[in-house]
DNA sequence: ATGTCTTTGTGAACGCGTGCACAAAGATGG
DNA sequence: CCATCTTTGTGCACGCGTTCACAAAGACAT
């Protein structure tokens, strides 16, 4: 995740905590997969388990949606599938646009999984006027000249900003201004926004940052257990979600 | 960023607090540029308001390392950029496999933010022969049958799975069984490893869904606003640091 | 209808992370 | 050498998030 946070003041949006939110698409997917194996009802623990997290976190986080469960049986996972969507908002059209057509940008382009989450690539968005027409994953790229025209024909409220470091807080200055209110940023900035937009931050080389602290970790403690006369650690396989060298932490964030 | 957690156990790493590490790499990119720009000295109020942090917050973070300021003067740039390079384990070389070239891949193995780093690309793997022997990013893509052997020569212990979603768990399992006992997964897919192995998670989609959340209830709130005779909100400009819609939650976890 | 069994929903306790506010430490000037 | 001023380092309190453990609720069989 991106990284660095606040927590959020006493606006906790319709009573629903902001890591329940962060963990329902999660749930989301989990539920889409058994819906297509047409699987009627599941329970708080196969859930759970499928999605990676306690069983108790799922049923408390359900409870935040209402009570869509029926005791003895589980959950109906067609009922549970539309409630997580119309609370996530992705039973509406949310037209995106992605600044910056670089290797990045053009991989998002790609991406599949936008389109199958209501999400749809409305603009491609580049500076360099060579890019310009150019059509990528079936989208002719535009330029940035006509981004501000590009926002408003087409109502777009969420920006993905994948340019270099450098132009990322012109453009976001710029898709602000234009009335694009969320953002996800890939850039390696920390990006200023005026208050009521939200920035969420997506940063590849923290994360393996991250994972190069625990790596050394891991070797340190590892030569200080050989030196010890007992042999390397390592022990059963369990489900990666309940251990984590990081317990929490975001490398993705507001900021 | 990815998602959905659980508190590590009691296994603190040296008595660094988990999300004190993912606040590292921020504050080294804030003292690298400082750096660059020959400052010498910088305060925890300055630093912390170009990291997007609590000036406190990052006091208590620095002190978790030793007391390595100046009261009085502030913190010495070049000698903290050392400090904290040293505990993420930067000062070595880091060699890492990517696997999957798609566009993500390919992305990434162009992404100039690992070199810089420590993180050196040692091999880009696909399953896909034609793909065998073409560059990407000056680097000859290898055939998936040699990933055991290409970890191994290269001594790798951190990969990052950018396949499809289907491929993952296999790609993640061969690795594992060769000696990775760090992954970073782009694959929309919770991964099951052994213990010891850490595993961090960049979800795209689950990002613009928790996006989606928060511009879903802003335009309800707009819209409540706007019946109550109030016009919309938005008040002043802010660092998004110390607000954000998501107050923490990680979209990139271990998972 | 009644009893048993399964699974939900939640009260309560605990721990981590955050941020305030201040004392201690050092620099700097007279 | 002393006074003043700046900035660090941290004790403390608060709040969120997680987890346990159990009572309530419904399904199902008899």
């Amino acid at each position: 995740m991106a990284t660095g946070r606040t927590h959020r003041p006493a606006t906790r949006s319709r009573g629903i905590p902001e890591a329940t939110v962060a963990r329902l698409p999660l749930y989301l997917r989990a539920l889409t997969a058994l819906s297509e194996r047409s699987v009627p009802t599941v329970s708080s623990e196969e859930l759970a388990a499928a999605a990676g997290v306690n069983s108790a976190k799922l049923r408390k986080d359900f409870s935040y949606l209402g009570s869509y469960g029926t005791r003895g049986v589980g959950y109906d996972v067609e009922y549970l599938v539309y409630q997580i969507s119309r609370e996530l908002g992705l039973t509406q059209d949310w037209p995106v646009v992605i600044v910056g057509i670089g290797n990045l940008g053009a991989a998002l382009a790609n991406y599949g999984g936008f389109a199958s989450r209501g999400f749809r690539v409305a603009a491609l968005i580049d500076a360099d006027p060579a890019m310009a027409g150019k059509p990528v994953a079936g989208i002719p790229v535009q330029h940035s000249d006509d981004l501000e025209k590009i926002i408003e024909d087409n109502g777009v409220s969420i920006g993905v900003i994948a340019t270099p470091a450098g132009a990322a807080q012109p453009v976001c200055d710029r898709l602000v201004a234009a009335g694009v209110t969320s953002i996800l940023n890939f850039a390696p900035t920390v990006l200023s926004v005026p208050d009521g937009v939200d920035v969420r931050k997506v940063d590849l080389s923290i994360e393996l940052q991250i994972l190069a602290f625990h790596e050394q970790r891991k070797a340190g403690e590892e030569a200080a257990a050989a030196a010890d006369g007992a042999g390397p650690v390592v022990a059963g396989r369990s489900d990666s979600a309940d251990k984590g060298p990081d317990g929490d932490v975001p490398a993705v964030m507001p900021a």
